[in-house]
DNA sequence: TGACAATGAATGAACGTTCATTCATTATAA
DNA sequence: TTATAATGAATGAACGTTCATTCATTGTCA
C-alpha cells in the first residue's frame, strides 16, 4: 500500500501544505510562522526547508493547489446535465467544499496578498480566466441562456455570476454566528433566484 | 485657518491615518511598519504613539473611518431621484471614489484581517448591516422594484446587489493592466444590465 | 549470515534581522 | 518657566532561515 521514495516526498509535501492551509486560514500568511506550520504538521521546522525553498514558495504551492481544485470543479460542472445544475456545482464547491469557512478566509487572504505580489496576482488571474472561459463556454452552448429575459452576452453573464460568487465568498469571512450553514443556504437561495431569472428553463417555472 | 489644541490633535490623527492608508494599501497591514507610516506622514515614529495606543488601534481607527465613509455614500444615495441612480452612486463610490485601486486593496485586506480579528469582524458586520438595511429600505420604498420580472424580496435584492459589489471590488485587486478605468467601466456596464433587469423603469427600456 | 559503511530524512538550537514599542532628550509655545 | 509636542536611538521579543548533528534504513562485502 505504501511508499516508493517518490511517494514519500509527495506525502510530506501534501502533509506540510495541509498544515500550512490550517495555519494560514487561522492566522493569515504573515502571522502564521514556520514554527506554527511545523507544529501543526508534527514535524520539525528544518524539515519544511527540505521540501520548500522558503515561506513564499509554500504560499505559491498552495495557490497552485487552488488552481488544480478550481479545474476539478469546472470539470465536474461540465458534466452536469443543465446549466443551472452546473452553476449549482460551481457555487457549492466554491463556498462549502470540505471545511467550513476555512476556505473563504484563505481565498480572501490570497486576493489580499495578490494585490502586492505580482507573481501571485498572475496566478490568480490565470485561474480566474480559465474558470471564466469555461463558464462562458458553458453558457454559450446552453439552450437555456437564450430563454432568459436578460439582454446579456455569455461573457457578461459569466462575469456577473463570478462576481456574485466571489462577493458571497468574501462575506463569508464575517460569519461567526451559531449557524454558518444557514447563511450559506440563504446565499444559495438568492443565487438560485438569479439563475432562474437569467436562465429560465423552458419547462415549468412554477416552483416558488 | 487653524488650530485650537483639539483641532491640532484631530489634524495629526487624520494626517497619520492618511499615511497609514497609503502604506496599508501598498504593503498590507502586517508588512507596513510603523516606521513606514511615520516616514509617509513626515513625522517621527514615537509621535504616532502619542495619538494611537498601538498599531492595532490605527487599524481599527481606519475601519471607523471606513464606516463613516459608507454612511456618507448611503446618504448621497438616498438623495438620488430614482433607485437605479441611487445604486449607481453606491457602486461608483464603492469602486472608484478617490484613488484608483488603493481602496480595493485596503478593503480586501480589511476583510482578510477580519476573519481572525473578532473585533474588526464585529465592526465590519455593523457597517455591512447599516448599509444593507439602508438599501433594503431604498428598494422597499421604490416603485421600480415592483416592475422587475424578478421574484425577490427587497432584502434578497439588497443582498444580491451587495454581493455583486463586493465581488467586483475583490476582483479589482487583480487589475494591473494598462487600463484599470476601462475594466471598471465594464463592471459598471454589467451591473447596470442587472439593475435594469431587476428594476425596469416604467419608461422606455429601449436603450441597448 | 553478520559486520561495517553510506545515506539522507529529520531535528532543533542558534543566528541575524526586523519590528513594535519605549523613553530620555530636545524643541516649541504660552 | 512650565507644559506640551516631537524626536529617534535603544530595547527586547519574534521571526525566517541555517546547519551541525543524530539515527534508522539500506547497501556492500566476506
Amino acid at each position: 500500500m505504501s511508499s516508493s521514495p517518490l511517494d514519500n516526498t509527495i506525502d510530506r509535501r501534501t502533509q506540510i501544505l495541509r498544515a500550512a492551509m490550517v495555519c494560514f486560514a487561522k492566522q493569515g500568511f504573515h502571522q502564521a510562522t514556520m514554527h506554527d506550520i511545523s507544529a501543526e504538521a508534527g514535524i520539525s521546522v528544518g524539515l519544511i526547508y527540505r521540501y520548500f525553498e522558503n515561506k513564499e514558495s509554500v504560499i505559491s504551492a498552495m495557490a497552485d493547489e487552488h488552481k488544480a481544485e478550481v479545474n476539478q470543479w469546472l470539470e465536474r460542472a461540465r458534466q452536469a446535465p443543465t446549466l443551472v445544475e452546473a452553476l449549482e456545482v460551481l457555487f457549492t464547491s466554491h463556498c462549502c467544499e470540505s471545511s467550513p469557512q476555512v476556505l473563504s478566509a484563505f481565498v480572501v487572504d490570497l486576493f489580499a496578498e495578490a494585490s502586492r505580489n505580482p507573481r501571485l496576482a498572475d496566478l490568480l488571474r490565470d485561474v480566474s480566466k480559465t474558470a471564466m472561459d469555461g463558464v462562458t463556454d458553458l453558457i454559450a452552448r446552453s439552450p437555456e441562456a437564450r430563454n432568459g429575459v436578460h439582454d446579456m452576452e455569455p461573457r457578461e453573464l459569466a462575469e456577473l455570476l463570478f462576481a456574485l460568487n466571489d462577493g458571497m465568498l468574501m462575506r463569508d469571512v464575517l460569519i461567526s454566528n451559531p449557524e454558518p450553514a444557514e447563511i450559506r443556504e440563504r446565499q444559495l437561495h438568492i443565487a438560485r433566484l438569479l439563475w432562474r431569472l437569467l436562465f429560465a428553463s423552458t419547462a415549468e417555472p412554477a416552483l416558488t
